[in-house]
DNA sequence: TATCATTTTGAGACAGCTTATCAATTTCAA
DNA sequence: TTGAAATTGATAAGCTGTCTCAAAATGATA
């Protein structure tokens, strides 16, 4: 199977490692998938890949997507009563608007808010390593 | 029952009129308590309100917090698999600095952070009802 | 105040999403 | 190649939140 994702499948590697966790044909696959998406659920990616992998579990997908959260590939996101997995490989688009009417989301990028978040850190003698940003409300169709 | 809330109680008393609803003792018991905190689960509330009222019912405290949410006195989050209430009256919300490390978190408040935020929402056609911002890293200690 | 249509309640059943269980399979270090 | 350890798939179980419905409470009206 190609591996386009040469730089996340390296960190992949290097969090089994660190951990005593082992390479599968399913985390590969998984992978793979998953970096073709911005974000996505468990339930949406069992469905996606039922079609290449039929046998594929959907505990699996669960227990897979939350290494990723732990390898730092990805980050869980709750709302309403899922759990969307972000691709953390797509940089600057961390952010999100959530209009809590249509469940529609947009993703933003703001370096002066990157910015000021640094120096409330610094302030406070933190050094980020990640960071989430969400804005819930109504967007112009849902104000009515 | 004593009704130190006077403010809120006119702003429920208003929705429930405009909707057909009714005043009901529930309805009084829990406003007062949830009023009492800054946010809080179903669940926290259910065990808190049993000791004086071992009657009421979840359902009851779930029905009538989103009631709440409808009435503009609170605000429905989810955090991992809860949802938390937040207490609208109680201004000045919070974001955190979460230490990866230790657990530590630091509240910080930054009023440009908010200013620019206003600014991506309205440039995007939404209003921002609330919002989420919260900084991973380490802190001065745990870096080693 | 009494009446009574309407709303609300409480208790538990139910539903959606996620995790736990466990036997069978796969991985990988030796 | 071998075998201890990790992983998988299928499904049961768990958790949070909503729905159901008979009984009770509310409040508009007389």
């Amino acid at each position: 199977m190609a591996n386009i994702h040469v730089k996340e499948m390296q960190a992949l590697k290097e969090h089994l490692g660190k951990h005593q966790l082992k390479l599968t044909r399913q985390r590969e696959l998984i992978l793979n998938a998953f970096l073709r998406q911005e974000h996505i659920t468990a339930e949406a990616m069992y469905h996606q890949l039922a079609k290449s992998d039929p046998h594929l579990g959907l505990a699996t997908i669960y227990r897979t997507l939350n290494l990723f959260c732990d390898a730092g590939l990805a980050q869980a996101r709750h709302f309403g009563s899922q759990t969307k997995y972000d691709n953390v490989s797509h940089k600057g688009h961390h952010d999100h608007l959530i209009c809590t009417g249509c469940e529609k989301i947009v993703e933003f990028e703001n370096e002066e808010i990157e910015r000021l978040q640094e120096e409330v850190a610094a302030r406070n003698g933190f050094i980020i390593k990640t960071h989430r940003l969400e804005l819930y409300g109504l967007c112009s169709r849902c104000r009515h």
